[in-house]
Order: structure tokens, then C-alpha cells, then sequence
RNA sequence: GGCGGCAUGGCCAAGUGGUAAGGCAGAGGAUUGCAAAUCCUUUAUCCCCAGUUCGAAUCUGGGUGCCGCCUCCA
């Protein structure tokens, strides 16, 4: 069986087969530096993140190339506010943004591209669309000719002549240098005191859309596999990256389009414009911030395409339904010792098994990470079920070798979703009171419930509860307890 | 005005022809002095109408509602 994904394009499934067999190129459409990540980003990241990962894991050998927009409108602006560079703004976020991104424990790119590291290319490519009569120069702008464009709208599945330039009513005035509404500049000429970059047409740099093309071509060739991003990004830029790319080689620029779907705010989408934003530090570091395994876990019990509404309710589901599937993970940490396993690494995912391949068979239906998640939920609720008997019993009905290989399943499944949980985000008391001092205030407690003094049964229970111990009493007058 | 998407239990969310995964929350029971934890049990006929079919949440047609995009945006 093969892999199925969604493409924009066709606005269908289609078999997943890359153009070199074995190997996928992907260029994922990154964000313009002038501010802090938001919540937005985090879903569109997490996502491809998760696709990449998966990929790899069906054996690909993937190459994902992202870019980052360091020459921008909203750059420039925020430099002038702070009364410095375009180059130390976009210095200061690209770097928060690698921060972010570590915390959702999203991959690194194989590269990174910057549009100002891309002039030389961005400049060839406007010479050629030029050259071939799709762009033309005006009064230091170049423009795309967009109706000379035959495939134009292909993408977006919309007409020139059935589209109402400006419906959204956001365009600010008239371009008098267009010769049409709908084209779109590939070069912008100078302001003054603003960055700029010789080129034929005079000083100036390059318009937003062209850099995508240019470092496509340049990284990876004329035609890749995929390409992705936010669903927001349909129209006009990935359409016109299309038109640019396209008309300059007569290739396709990409075999498949994915795109994910946008988060909302109580039922509104999150948007730097509309300022409803949350910031994915703000929402990590907050008092009773989220733990970024929560958030990575909520994206993932979403299908990418749809819209997903943040929302209080969902967070306190995320948080919880986290603490579940880390109880989960981290078994055999908890209890390996005790069931005498040995090191994992002689264990392999177990292909065969009922829990992998549904997993993959989820996945491979355009990365269904809400039922491959349910997988992993019920992995981890029988390991939970099984540690709970240990605790309390003693022993568990299954045989340790199993439990050990269906650890190992969990983990290694979640890892494809980017989920982990480390021993320490678990905080385990090594310093509290020692073994022989616990058995004694129990002791203590038991004589207090003997004589009907609850009070101070109570408070020796809380006082142990507030050092990570707690009491199990089983039936029997026997108390139990565990950290 | 054009194009597209969505509508499943209290909330979130899978499922695209054979009588509804999973998460969160809730309920009842076991256990307990109470609690915590745990265990067991339990909560839906899938927006409406019509049609196709032996059989539809799942296909077709019509309706209603919500959302996104139409050159800021992940």
C-alpha cells in the first residue's frame, strides 16, 4: 500500500509517488521575521514536521528545504520603530524562531534560505520572465503579467474574470504602474533610505512572491515534490509562484501541494492583522503554561486540513490528555527496573503488530494523526493499566517481554508524531524523606486511624502528598505508597 | 458577487456503503473514615428533507447553518 495525500491541486487524494523513486523533495514556505511566532506558525510547523517525519520513517530520504523572508514591508517598519536594522530585527527573530521550534521538538531543516541570500537568483529569474514577455518594468517596479499566464488560478481553483480585484477590500489605492489589477510586483525600485540591490532595472529588491521561485530553483531544480504551507497561502502566493516559476522553466514547480488549516481563536481565525494573537512563548511560559508536548499533541489530534479552534476547553483537554500518553511513555522508565529489562535499544518497532499497522495504515490516509494518536492512547492506557497493577499488586497479567516490545511500540510510534517525554519533565522527588521515615509516618497514620483521630491521619497523608509520596490503603488496614 | 471547505454524543474528533475509533468531561458501582489513585460498567443513529440501495453518518439532489479565500497572513 501506498501513501495518499491531499492535493491542492487536483483538490483530491492522490497516490503519494515521488518523481525520483525513494527520495522526496520538499520546500516548505517559512515565516517573514519581523515578530514572534504564534500559534499559527506552531500548527503549520508541527504539521510538516510530522509529515517529513513520516516520510522518513516509510523510507523516503527526504530534503526539506525551508526559507526565511528577511526582506519585507513589516520588517523594514518594525527596524524603524526600534530605531535599527532590518538585518538585527530579522537577526533577533529568525533566532527566536529556532528557539520555538526546538521546544515543539519540530526538526531542523536540511536548509535554511533567506531571500537576501537568494538576489543573484531572484534577478535571473526576472530577467528570463521578462525576456520571455511575462514581466515587464515600470518606472523601477517589475510586474508579472499575470493574464499572460495560461495556467493562471489553477491552484486556487479560481478565474481571472470571475475574481473581484480587492473584494477583500484591503487594497490600498491604485498601483498606477500596473497594467493590470491583478499582476503582482516581482521587483520593487528603491525608497529612499531603504535596502537595496543593483539590478538591471535600477536599485531596489524583490517582491515577496519571487523569492519562493528562486529558491526553489536554486536549492533543489526546476521540479520538486512537494511543496507546502499554510492554507493562507493558496492565494496569491503559491499561485504566483506557480505562474513565475512555470512560465520561466515549463515545468512544473511542484507535483503535489499541501496545505494546512488555519487556527482559530474562539471560533475566529488567528491572525497578525486581526491581533488575536498568541504567542508560542507567551503560551509556554505563561504561569500555567502549556507543556509543549500538550500543544504538539492537540495539533496532532486534528486532521492538518481542517481548522482547529483554540480555546480554554482544549488546552485543559490537551494538558490532561498529555499526562495520559506521558504516563504512557515514560513505563519503562517507571517500572523497566523492576521488571528486570533490559536496555531497549536490542527492541525494534514491531511491524507486525496490530497497534503499527493501524498506525500506518492511519497515516498513510493523508496523515490521519487523529486516529494514528488513538493508537498510541490506547497503547499507553494498557501500559498505564498494566503499571498500576505493579504498583498495587505487585505484578502484572502480562508477560514482561510483551509489555516491554508494546513500550517500545509507543514510544517509537509517538516519535513519529514528534511526541517524546523525557524522565525529567516528570519531577521526581529524590530528595525527600527516606524510605525507613516513610514507613514510620505511616505507621503513625494507621495508629491515628485506629483511634478515630482522621485529623492528623489527614495531615500526615497531605505532608507526604506535598514530597511527591502517595498513599495507597488497600483493603486489610495495609497501606501502600510510591513517589 | 465568485471559488472552496465544514456540519458526528456536554466539548474536541476519527470513520466515505454493512448497524458509530480515540481524547477530555460526566454518571453509577467496587474500594475508603474521607480522599487520591485504580478497576468495572455506562452516556450518539451521525443538521433537515427527498432519493438510490437488501442496507447510508458514508452515494445523489434540494435546503439550512457556520467558516475560509478573492492580492497582509502559517
Amino acid at each position: 500500500m501506498s501513501i495518499v495525500v491531499y492535493n491542492t491541486l487536483s483538490r483530491r487524494k492522490e497516490p503519494f509517488q515521488p518523481l525520483e523513486p525513494g527520495s522526496v523533495k520538499i520546500y516548505c514556505c517559512g515565516v517573514t521575521v519581523y515578530d514572534y511566532c504564534h500559534l499559527g506558525h506552531a500548527r503549520c510547523y508541527v504539521v510538516w514536521d510530522t509529515v517529513r517525519r513520516y516520510l522518513q520513517w516509510r523510507g523516503y530520504e527526504v530534503r526539506y528545504v525551508q526559507n526565511f523572508t528577511d526582506i519585507d514591508d513589516k520588517i523594514l517598519n518594525r527596524a524603524r520603530q526600534e530605531s535599527t536594522t532590518m538585518e538585527a530585527i530579522s537577526q533577533r527573530f529568525i533566532e527566536a524562531y529556532h528557539e520555538d521550534m526546538a521546544r515543539l521538538n519540530i526538526l531542523k531543516a536540511d536548509e535554511y534560505t533567506y531571500a537576501t541570500h537568494t538576489i543573484d537568483g531572484i534577478k535571473r529569474l526576472i530577467g528570463q520572465l521578462e525576456q520571455k514577455g511575462y514581466a515587464y518594468a515600470a518606472g523601477g517596479d517589475v510586474y508579472y503579467k499575470v493574464r499572460q499566464f495560461d495556467g493562471y488560478g489553477k491552484l486556487s481553483g479560481r478565474k481571472l474574470d470571475d475574481m473581484q480585484a480587492g473584494a477583500s477590500g484591503r487594497v490600498e489605492g491604485v498601483e498606477p504602474k500596473k497594467k493590470d489589477p491583478f499582476d503582482f510586483a516581482l521587483w520593487k525600485g528603491a525608497k529612499p533610505e531603504e535596502p537595496a540591490w543593483e539590478s538591471p532595472w535600477g536599485p531596489g529588491r524583490p517582491g515577496w512572491h519571487i523569492e519562493c521561485s528562486a529558491m526553489v530553483r536554486d536549492r533543489m531544480g526546476d521540479s520538486i515534490d512537494i511543496h507546502m504551507g499554510g492554507g493562507d497561502l493558496t492565494f496569491p502566493h503559491h499561485e504566483n509562484e506557480i505562474a513565475q516559476s512555470e512560465a520561466a522553466t515549463g515545468k512544473p514547480l511542484s507535483q503535489y501541494w499541501m496545505h494546512n488549516g488555519m487556527v482559530n481563536v474562539n471560533g475566529e481565525k488567528m491572525s497578525k492583522s486581526l491581533g488575536n494573537f498568541t504567542t508560542i512563548r507567551q503560551l509556554l511560559d505563561a504561569e500555567d503554561g502549556l507543556h509543549p508536548m500538550a500543544l504538539r499533541l492537540f495539533l496532532c489530534q486534528a486532521q492538518y486540513r481542517k481548522p482547529v479552534d483554540f480555546t480554554r476547553d482544549a488546552i485543559l483537554s490537551a494538558t490532561k490528555s498529555w499526562q495520559t500518553l506521558q504516563d504512557g511513555l515514560l513505563f519503562g522508565n517507571n517500572y523497566g527496573p523492576q521488571l528486570h529489562w533490559s536496555g531497549s535499544s536490542a527492541w525494534s518497532l514491531d511491524l507486525e503488530s496490530d497497534a503499527v499497522q493501524r498506525f500506518q495504515i492511519a497515516m498513510d490516509d493523508d496523515f490521519n494523526t487523529p486516529e494514528a494518536v488513538a493508537v498510541l492512547f490506547e497503547l499507553a492506557k494498557e501500559l498505564r493499566r498494566q503499571g498500576n497493577l505493579l504498583v498495587h499488586e505487585g505484578k502484572t497479567d502480562v508477560g514482561s517481554d510483551k509489555l516491554q516490545q508494546q513500550w517500545h511500540n509507543l514510544v517509537c510510534l509517538a516519535q513519529i508524531l514528534g511526541i517524546e517525554a523525557t524522565a525529567d519533565s516528570v519531577t521526581v522527588a529524590n530528595d525527600g524523606p527516606g524510605d525507613d521515615e516513610i514507613s514510620g509516618l505511616i505507621e503513625q497514620r494507621l495508629a491515628a486511624k485506629k483511634a478515630k483521630d482522621f485529623a492528623l491521619a489527614d495531615k500526615i497523608r497531605d505532608g507526604l502528598t506535598a514530597q511527591g509520596i502517595t498513599l495507597i490503603d488497600k483493603p486489610g488496614g495495609i497501606t501502600d505508597w510510591h513517589r
